[in-house]
DNA sequence: AACACGATGACCGACCGCCGGTCAATCAAA
DNA sequence: TTTGATTGACCGGCGGTCGGTCATCGTGTT
């Protein structure tokens, strides 16, 4: 066959773009390496001339998700008007939208996808994490929250929430998920110091995640 | 061969004894049906007569090794002497112990075996949080607690701690875990709004895990 | 009471398609 | 000529299937 040389770093690019694809729709667990080169249409081996096994390159593929995500993320924080909570509020909002590329695809919700997932999950947290503890630290400036440990603060609220609410890391009922959303305002609002009612916009917005 | 027919529920309890041993030695994706089977001295297609696919077994496996483990930590609780936080501090202590079946396998830690690990938390997670929620709520009674969501409540707790301090969902590094096991004490006696120095004690208790 | 006889379903293991991964050969570009 | 990007036939082993075997046992017959 014609052999077609392109620059490394876009063929890299190419193969991550393909097995982002792929994996949204398809799940990781489903999605074959042979399903990744016939839809790029190369070589099984030129896949793993840049990724040296098929877990390297789920990595690459979330960090990607992920860090594609960031500046969108960013920029909403800076741009939205108002308190450190009206901020917040924007970011809870749209969280989940952006970390997962934009679509949230059926699959990820299945238990199959567990390794795409947890790593995805835990890579965003990672990078939100920070984003969130400067916006309460904004909080106890202004007075609104209290608290010691920003940071820790809201990779703790972030961790319980992700783990609590996420049906792709357990099946949870519809019950367990309806009590935990209901207790997550005055959770949250007892973690943070942060006035009765702060967070009584949660419930809403899990509701429209269904 | 010689066939041998058992008592089908024995022979599934085999199985699922087999499995559990080579899972948690091995770790589940690198366990294959054969080493089930040839461990055991069967057929493959016994296996596949009582679990429909590798992933139902590992099911059977979890949801083994979570229920084997719940009486002892049931027992340990209402033996305990002492306040609602004396008992809560012994269940914290023998928590991750029990839970895996006495032994943290070195494989456990690592993220090849994610499917079970996963898996595995969030079912002793599911059985293990209305343990906690009952001693919050005594702890309440005492007066050394306060929430108006005693099994939210330590659902929240559990699933944040674990989360953020299990290298086996992320590897963490020494200083995020050494961070958040610090910072611990403080955000958990906030949420339960419980004395200052009340879990003064839980950095130690993670400093013994390693 | 002893036996013969289906019916049941536990059990077997050869077999299948496919998967992740390898590598010697090839060829475009510098 | 050298380099390294690219190829694709090939491999061992995986999860899973399936036609068939045989131990067990309830039932009807003697």
């Amino acid at each position: 066959m014609t052999r077609i040389v392109k620059d490394p770093e876009k063929r890299r690019q190419e193969i991550v773009a393909a097995a982002k694809a792929l994996f949204q729709t398809k799940s990781y667990e489903h999605t074959s390496m042979n399903d990744v080169m016939q839809s790029l249409g190369i070589a099984k081996g030129t896949i793993y001339h840049y990724f040296k096994s098929k877990e390297e390159l789920l990595v690459a593929v979330t960090e990607s998700i992920v860090s594609d995500s960031l500046p969108a993320i960013q920029r909403l924080v800076t741009e939205t008007p108002g308190s450190a909570l009206d901020k917040l509020h924007a970011l809870i909002a749209s969280t989940h939208l952006t970390a997962e590329d934009g679509i949230i695809q059926e699959h990820l919700r299945q238990p199959a996808n567990q390794g795409m997932h947890t790593r995805l999950l835990a890579t965003a947290f990672r990078e939100q994490a920070p984003l969130y503890a400067e916006l309460i630290r904004l909080g106890c400036d202004e007075g609104l929250f209290h608290t010691e440990y920003p940071l820790e603060c809201a990779e703790f609220i972030l961790a319980a929430v992700q783990f609590l609410t996420d049906i792709a890391i357990y099946p949870w009922t519809a019950e367990d998920l309806g009590r935990r959303v209901q207790a997550f305002p005055t959770l949250v609002e007892t973690q943070l110091q942060a006035p009765p009612g702060s967070f009584a916009f949660l419930p809403d917005i899990f509701e429209n995640r269904r």
